[in-house]
Parts: structure tokens; sequence; C-alpha cells
DNA sequence: CATCAATTTGACATCGATGTCAGACATCGG
DNA sequence: CCGATGTCTGACATCGATGTCAAATTGATG
């Protein structure tokens, strides 16, 4: 017999597949000495309840969805895996769908794996967690939803996210700590929510230090390692140039990194770089870059958790549920003292 | 109403449920006229199958499991992300199930997935396909399985891999070509399978073209972009310097490039660099670093067809599907002639 | 000991599709 | 015009679990 069923324990067991039911959802009523026999078979039978089975009765699928635009990117990577593990303690799995807002039909084909899939809820990870139509089709649908660090919170989901601005204060304290007093920042692009708060916490923190910020030492970026280079250029060149430069990402930062070996200048001794995120990138140069750990399996992991609660999914949508994680600086060898 | 089910929509076109079922399955013996009022109705009711009953009854699922060991690797991203495309063609829909070889109980998760989600198959990714006990898991399971880029192909799976061997060898042939004769060559860790194709490659071309190859220029490193500084620096310091690099992965191209930037030896004038994989890293510097394309999302779509594939699906396990993907040489700024 | 309430248990319908099989209908040759 | 063959179509059982509800059992109480 290849597959066991929930009969098959139940006969095994001298009760009703009924019973062995309520044994493994863990339901009450159940006679303690008859629910540890059941277990017993369970165990023997190496009984696994047919996932199918169970969502076509009950109202659950035991099934999250993953949605995310460029599965590809090392952010997203990050994120499922905490999705991933957040499902796996919970017996769900988790289904990675990726939606393109580009190609047409975006919205059916989103539709169709919620409503084929039965989907118990959904996490949607940036950039798309901001994209108001594709938020509108799960409040239609009435999934519950929870957003990876998004910039706004729709008053129908839930959201997960870290501390962006203060995560930025924090760096700029540290390098003004450091003794640096000319830093150049480099921004992130403009439609990226969390470009606009990191500037803000490293505003922040120079004024509370009531150090002026040269306007000339602030230049935007995309978030590439070419713009990075660029950027480095540019500051560099600068006649009264800056003893430390905070990237707005770390693929910026590994990129003024490499324009500042390209040009002698020793990183730390002569300019502290950092960056945020802690990327792959920035581990790839030597010295490794300073930056800001954004706990993206975390908050990923917490997103399961709240999805999976009874208390949230009963509104549907699930307002009201809103985290905020810790981050935490990585300082490596990339920033120093003056 | 707001699930549409067969029901509704044999209703709404006058026929019984088995008929709509058939129109959906595409199955012959539907009169056209029938076919087409059904799915005209179809449409009209943005019908969905429910995925949980279509697999209760049938014996597909409908789904795939994508097993891979790091899920936050570039690589794996790349992989998952050709899977998902190739599940959507063909309307099916992808489950990650993480795999974590050092945990003990492992087996019985990757059993758990498989019979309680009813997989139709698994495509399993580097490097956890080379794991035989892994594969005896399938094997037993009786689940088609297809591995991507495995280094050998068990008699119970098909794989769908790249030719690392002469790739190397085309990468070497395009150095040789452009005048260069003293070539280093950074070697992957030997645990990795594909390290030493790709020497091979290397050093084929070298033989071939009557090349010596100095073994002071072939070093090891193991993938990471510090090992790629560190044997870069040495490379470079050897009395009679190579004028070109081979790193046989990008990230150890870029710790090359770095190290030559570092000492002021412009590349591609004084050294040319090329690496393996096109990686994220190869365009995180300035130049970017020629290398060779590895189709590594179409390897994992080419899995899915394989795996949809119903003359595969029939001999279990799913000997004798085979297949070699074509790369590409991408000729960047690192590298030009002698 | 009878009665009633609370607890435990199981019979049966159900979720939404597909597989099986038999019946209805059309076509064709003799 | 008949029977044989082949093409459509639908009734019904089924997949494997859970929800509902009533029956059986237990325990408490007067």
């Amino acid at each position: 017999m290849s597959i066991v069923t929930i009969k098959d324990v139940a006969a095994r067991a001298g009760v009703s597949p009924k019973t062995v039911s309520r044994v493994i959802n863990g339901e009450a009523h159940v006679r303690p000495e008859v629910r540890e026999l059941v277990q017993k078979v369970v165990a023997e039978l190496d009984y696994r309840p047919n996932a199918f089975a169970r969502s076509l009765s009950s109202t659950r699928s035991y099934l999250l969805g993953l949605f995310i635009d460029d599965p590809v990117s090392g952010y997203a990577a990050d994120v499922q895996h905490g999705a991933l593990i957040g499902c796996r303690e919970r017996s769900y799995h988790l289904v990675v769908e990726p939606v393109d807002l580009a190609a047409p039909g975006w919205e059916n084909q989103v539709r169709g794996s919620i409503s084929a899939l039965r989907l118990d809820g959904a996490i949607v990870a940036p950039p798309i967690c901001d994209e108001a139509a594709l938020m509108a089709v799960f409040a239609e649908a009435g999934l519950p939803t929870v957003l990876v660090a998004p910039s706004v919170a729709p008053p129908t989901s839930g959201t997960v996210r870290m501390d962006d601005r203060l995560a930025a204060q924090e760096m700029t304290e540290y390098l003004l700590g450091l003794g640096h007093r000319r830093i150049g920042f480099v921004q992130g692009p403009i439609r990226h929510s969390a470009s606009a708060r990191r500037e803000e916490g490293f505003r922040r923190a120079m004024e509370k230090a009531a150090v002026a910020v040269d306007e000339a030492c602030v230049v935007r970026g995309d978030f590439s390692s070419r713009t990075g280079m660029e950027l480095g250029e540019k500051l560099l060149a600068l006649p009264d140039r800056p003893t430390a430069i905070f990237a707005s990402n770390d693929d910026m930062a590994l990129g003024v990194l490499i324009t500042a070996m390209k040009h002698g200048i020793a990183v730390p001794e002569k300019l502290s770089v950092c960056g945020f995120d802690d990327a792959p990138s920035s581990r790839a140069a030597w010295p490794q870059v300073t930056t800001v750990r954004q706990p993206k399996a975390e908050m990923a992991a917490a997103a399961v958790d709240i999805l999976v609660n009874p208390q949230f999914r009963r509104k549907a949508g699930g307002e009201g549920s809103h985290l905020m994680l810790p981050h935490e600086l990585v300082l490596r060898g990339s920033t120093g003292p003056i």
C-alpha cells in the first residue's frame, strides 16, 4: 500500500476517520488515551494528510503566496528564504508568484493564482507592495495580505518593516562619532520610497550634531554600482573632498570603494565608505563594506506569523497588524576614524 | 456569488459538468459548437478550476517542487525564475522546498512535501542534485525528477545542463585569439564538480594551441571574491606576470579585477580578466567582466518542460531525458588584445 | 437510582473536480 | 431499412479530508 489515508489510520486504530481528523488537527473532545493511540498509529504508518483533500473540505489551503516583482534580485531571495522558513515551522507551504506589472493581464494572473489555489494569504515584497492596483486585487479577493517594507500602509493590509530613517541616522551618527565632518551622501532613486527615508535619517543626524551638510556632497544614484563609481569620481574630485561617503545601498557603496582604490585613496585610512542593506556586494571587496543589516528574512517570517494568526485572518484584509523589526549596524573594515 | 464552480458553468451553458471538464482539459469528443459555447461561458464567468479538487480527483497535482539548498544564492534565484516561467506557461505552480542536508530529519521533510502535496515532479538545483541520499528519496517515491547542472546523471533522473568544458575551452581560445600566451587560471573549489570541467576546457584549449601552461599561473580559489583578490595579488606579483587571467567564476574574477585596479594595472590594456557564470558581480565593476553566460533560467524552464511531458512521466523516475543547453560568451570590457 | 448535562464519538453529507461506463445519437455499408 | 460502428454526452462514483449533527457514553446531582 503506497499511500496511507485517514481511513487506514482509523481502521488500524479502531476509531472513525473523524476522530483521527480531530487528533491531527489538535481539536478538543478526544479522550487522552484515544488521542495517544491515534498518534502512535499515525507515526507507525507514517501517515501524512493529503493537503488537497484537506483544503478542499475545509476553508483553508495551508498555502501562502509570495508575490514578487523580480525574483532574481538578491533582496527577493532573502525575503523568500525567510518566508520559507516561517512556512515550514507552521506546516504551511509557499507558492511563489512572480508579478510582472508590465505584462498585460497580470491582474488576471494574480486572480487566477488566488482562486485556483485558494491561497490563505499573500506576502508582498517591495517594490510591488506599493502598487495600489495590486493591493486592490487582494482586497477585492478578501485575501489577508501582509506587505514587507512598504512605503505606505494601505488600510487593508498588515505590514512588516524596518526603520530606514533611524538606521540611516544611526549610521551617520557612527560616522560622526569617528570624527568625520565632511560626509558625502549618495541618494537612491526617487521612486524607491526607502531612499527618501534614508536621506532623512542622514540629514537628521547631521542636524542634531550641528554639522552643516554641503549640498555639493549630496548626489543622486540609481542603486547600481555603476553610478556608485561615477558619483564616487565626482565626490572624490571635489576640491575639499569628503572623508566619509555614505551610500544609500551596498552596490553604490561598492562602486565608491572601487573608485577610491583606483585613485589610490586608502580605505578606511583616507576615506570611510558605508552602504545599506547588507547585500552580497558589501562583502565582494576588501575591505568589506560597513552597512546596515536589513532583517529581510525576519520580516518575511514575521509576515507568515501574522498571516497564519487567526485573529488577523478574521478581519478580512487584516488591517491593524503592523510590525517594525530591529535593524543592525554591521561594522566592517571600510570605515574608520578620520 | 463569489466562487464560480464547474457546475455554474455547466448550468449556464446547458451541459453537464463532465462536458465542461472535457472542454477545459482539451479532451476529444466534444462537438465544436458545444466546445465554443462552453469556452464562451468560461470566459464570461471568469471560471477557474479549483486546483485542489482537480488534483484530488485526478492523479495529477499540477504542482512541481523546486528543491534547493541555499535559496539565497543568486544561482538559485535564476533557476527559480526560469522554473517559475516554465510553470506559468503550462499552468503549473511551483512550490519551493528548501533542503537542509545538515538538519536531522530532512528526509522526512522531503517525503512530507512529496506526499502531502502529491507533487507531479521535482526539479533539483545544484549542489544538492549531486546528493545520492536525496535522489534516493525521490526514486523511492517514484517521483519524476530532473536535475539542473548535476555533475553525474543518476539512472533515475532526467538532466539539463550546459557544457562547462566546452565553454571554458572557447573562452580560452578567445583569449588566445587576442594574442595572450601567458594566461593565469584560477581554479574553483574541488568539491564543485563544474570546477574540474572548466579547468579541463582551459587546458584543452591551451594544448590545442600548443601553448604551455605555466603551473605557477594556476591557482586554486574557493569561488569567493576574497580569494580572487588574494590570488590576484599572487599572480600579479609573478616575475613574468600573466597578460590574462581566467577565473572559474565571476566573484573571483571581480576580486582579480579589484586587485589589478589597486595596483594601477590597467584593464584591459595591461591585463585581461574573465570569469564564468554571468553573475551580478560580473557587472559590479568597471570595466564589466567578460564571462560565460550560463543558461540557468533556461535550464530550469527546460526541466519543467521535461517534467510535464507525459512521455517522460510514464517512465517513473524518468530516465533518459538529457538535455545540453547552449552557453554564450559574454564579451565585455575586461578583455582586450595584448 | 433516575435524570439531566457535558463530553466523546461516529454516520453522513460535502468540498469541486475527474474517471468510468453506459446510453443517445449519427453515420455507413449492405 | 437494419445492424454495426463510432462519436458525443451525462449519471454516478470517487478522490481524502472536514463540517454538521445526532447518538452514545460518561459523570454529576438530587
